[in-house]
RNA sequence: GGACCAGUAGCUCAGCUGGAUAGAGCAACACACUUCUAAUGUGUAGGUCCCAGGUUCGAAUCCUGGCUGGUUCACCA
């Protein structure tokens, strides 16, 4: 903030000139004054006792009474135990909510910076769920906070077409499908696939099963068992195993990947096939989610990337080259350990594959950053393949990062999709919509509305309870995800923030055309008023933060803090009711303002604001 | 075993680049709609900030060592 930077300098030369004190502007904090003490901003004395020799008293009047003199906004000042906490005039605060609605501005400057964002990235085997939710909703929100902080974004996906699980798909459809179709079985496209790979599972466990109480299988129990162990506990271990080696359905799915490999007309037509019914069905939940991309990579393109690279790092010697042929990167100074980059038989492992999709984002775009939102699972390899390219020394490589998220828990325990406990990304959709609905028909605020404009509000406000309860919460902890709650509509909420813009908006249909220009007679703020103009003022400081942390929890945070000074200020004081004609017009203008910054807000972690709810 | 992440009210989370008496929401209880949308506001109650040391005028915040939970350390992706 500019004006404590104007109060720094003043407190820098007083040090300075009384006590040959040399302070850096980073270490004079202003911190805001606690609720119950008076003051606007506060400097702390403590750290400048020892060196001043003077007590509390005497230096914070020595530099209250300068900055008092010297700084027009400043009123006055008083001294608490080590704290001097400044008191500025109210026209100053008068004067900034002017400014805001003048000129105003919901982002920082153009920074020169092109960053490419990569967030959902989904496997094309089965609809999305509940943890992409979080992985796209933390992308999207991430890519608007980015671009209003100065960023020039490009949203980006990569898609994991193509490998075992879609194979399984492919394989359960071809044998046990007779020809259904997405149409034919009236399901939505991506979900028809999903069924096809759960139903490839469900055989394959049966098979397995069988092949159990086999002689075969039990003959190979009583040779491998370790001591102690269990049969159930055997064959758990023992399924990849028996998948690759005896299953006849493992073997049917593996051929099939080879003969996709191997470009089998008929495996790839059916590929496509399969793959266009899931991207029809990922393009409607996008669609719903409210997300769009600017450009997708598919892994059955970029999977044989990178290869090039490591011949390139084999010979500046950034890569070495073991005996079996395998190739490697030292990372031991960077605290890691060796990693393996291209395998013995000269094929691409994930890293490969990374480190050449990373050069021709860079080829495709210019990008000087990147961003990958992927899980924390991934941590290592991430921390792995960016200290690799910076070994490469690629244009790019100061400027990636990993947004690294936790898991969503449910309340019952961890989400896996063999237990079929995964939240669909659909259904969670439709609830909270459909919670929505329930709660407008209960207060019944919008009936006399169109049939359309209450399907859309209800759209607005069930997403908004979605997004804001998954984006609260700060990316890099692991949440629980309580289905009750996500639904809920009070408190901490999308709705909670969503109704103090809606009430604004109810105020300013009443007031009808109203000239505002009597609000700069208004001289005597509540106290409330003048909470809601410094928050109102803090909008841009919060936006650099929530951009440099990588972080939409910090903007939600906002906005709810907005918001509830808002309700606060709506319940305690008149608007439309007021006595003076300059504080309704003024109270108005405050409202405007508000509405505008919570719809900006909220725009950027992805939320719309309806007009009535 | 090494590394990384988390641990704050019954529950879900803020606060963490050190500052005043640790904050919200939910749940509980009590209040406030003839008045601008009560999806709101007010109040009561609720704390060993995982534990133990250390640094400091000052530690939830920084350091060290533990404990608990999670993740990771594949010629898997």
């Amino acid at each position: 903030m500019e004006f404590l930077s104007k109060i720094g300098a003043v407190v820098q030369r007083i040090l300075k000139e009384e006590f040959q004190l040399e302070v850096d502007s980073k270490s004079l904090l202003f911190n805001e004054t606690r609720k119950e003490f008076d003051g606007d901003y506060t400097l702390v004395l403590f750290p400048f006792l020892k060196t001043t020799r003077k007590n509390p008293q005497e230096l914070g009047k020595l530099i209250g009474d300068t900055v008092v003199q010297e700084i027009e906004f400043v009123q006055s000042y008083n001294i608490i135990k080590g704290f001097l906490n400044f008191e500025f005039h109210v026209s100053f605060w008068l004067d900034i909510l002017k400014q805001l609605d003048d000129n105003g501005s919901f982002s920082l400057p153009n920074n020169g910076n092109k960053v490419l964002v990569e967030f959902s990235s989904p496997n094309t085997n089965k609809p999305l769920h509940l943890g992409h939710v979080r992985n796209i909703l933390l992308g999207w929100a991430c890519s608007n906070i980015l671009s209003a902080a100065g960023y020039e974004v490009v949203k980006t996906q990569i898609i994991n077409d193509r490998g075992i699980a879609i194979c399984k798909s492919m394989l359960a459809w071809q044998k046990f499908g007779a020809g259904a179709t997405p149409q034919s079985e009236a399901m939505k496209a991506d979900h028809f696939v999903g069924h096809y790979y759960v139903l490839f599972e469900k055989k394959f466990k049966e098979e397995y099963s069988n092949w159990q109480s086999s002689e075969e299988g039990g003959t190979v129990y009583q040779n491998l068992r370790k001591e102690d162990q269990s049969e159930e506990a055997f064959f758990k271990s023992y399924k990849n195993k028996y998948f690759n080696d005896y299953s006849a359905l493992g073997a049917e799915a593996k051929s099939m990947l080879l003969k996709w490999e191997q470009n089998d007309v008929d495996v790839r037509a059916l590929w496509s096939k399969m793959n266009n019914w899931v991207y029809q069905g990922f393009e409607e939940t996008y669609k719903n989610l409210g997300v769009t991309f600017d450009s997708i990579y598919y892994e059955s393109d970029t999977y044989t990337l990178g290869k090039d690279i490591i011949q390139e790092g084999l010979s500046n010697g950034v890569f070495y080259k073991k005996e079996d042929g395998s190739v490697w990167i030292d990372l031991e100074d960077v605290g890691m350990d060796h990693k393996l980059v291209l395998r013995s038989d000269g094929t691409s492992v994930y890293m490969t594959q990374d480190i050449g999709t990373a050069r021709k984002r860079y080829e495709d775009t210019q990008a000087n950053g990147m961003v990958y939102t992927v899980a924390d699972e991934q941590d290592y390899h991430f921390k792995a393949l960016f200290e690799t390219l910076k070994k490469l020394e690629e244009p790019y490589c100061e400027g990636l990062h990993h947004l690294s998220y936790g898991m969503v828990d449910l309340p019952t325990g961890k989400m896996k999709s063999r237990e079929g406990t995964v939240v669909d990304a659909d259904d969670l959709l439709k609830e909270v919509i459909q919670e929505a609905k329930n709660n407008a028909v209960e207060r019944g605020e919008i009936e006399s509305i169109s049939e359309d404009e209450r399907q859309k509000i209800y759209q607005l406000i069930g997403k908004a309870a979605l997004n804001f309860f998954i984006l609260k919460v700060n990316p890099k902890k692991r949440m629980v995800f309580n289905p009750a709650e996500s639904v809920d509509m009070q408190g901490t909420t999308g709705p909670y923030v969503q109704n103090a813009y809606v009430r604004i908006q109810s105020i300013k249909r009443k007031a009808g055309e109203m000239d505002l220009s009597k609000r700069m007679e208004y001289s005597d703020p509540e106290p409330i008023e003048l909470d809601i103009i410094k928050k109102l003022n803090g909008f841009l400081s919060t936006l650099q933060i929530a951009a440099d942390q990588y972080d939409p929890s910090i903007m939600a945070s906002y906005c709810y803090e907005l918001a509830k000074l808002y309700h606060k200020f709506y319940s305690d004081i008149r608007i439309l009711g007021a006595t003076e004609e300059s504080a309704k017009a003024f109270r108005i203008a405050l409202g405007n303002s508000v509405a505008r910054t919570l719809q900006e807000g909220f725009r950027l972690i992805g939320i719309e604001m309806p007009n009535r709810m």
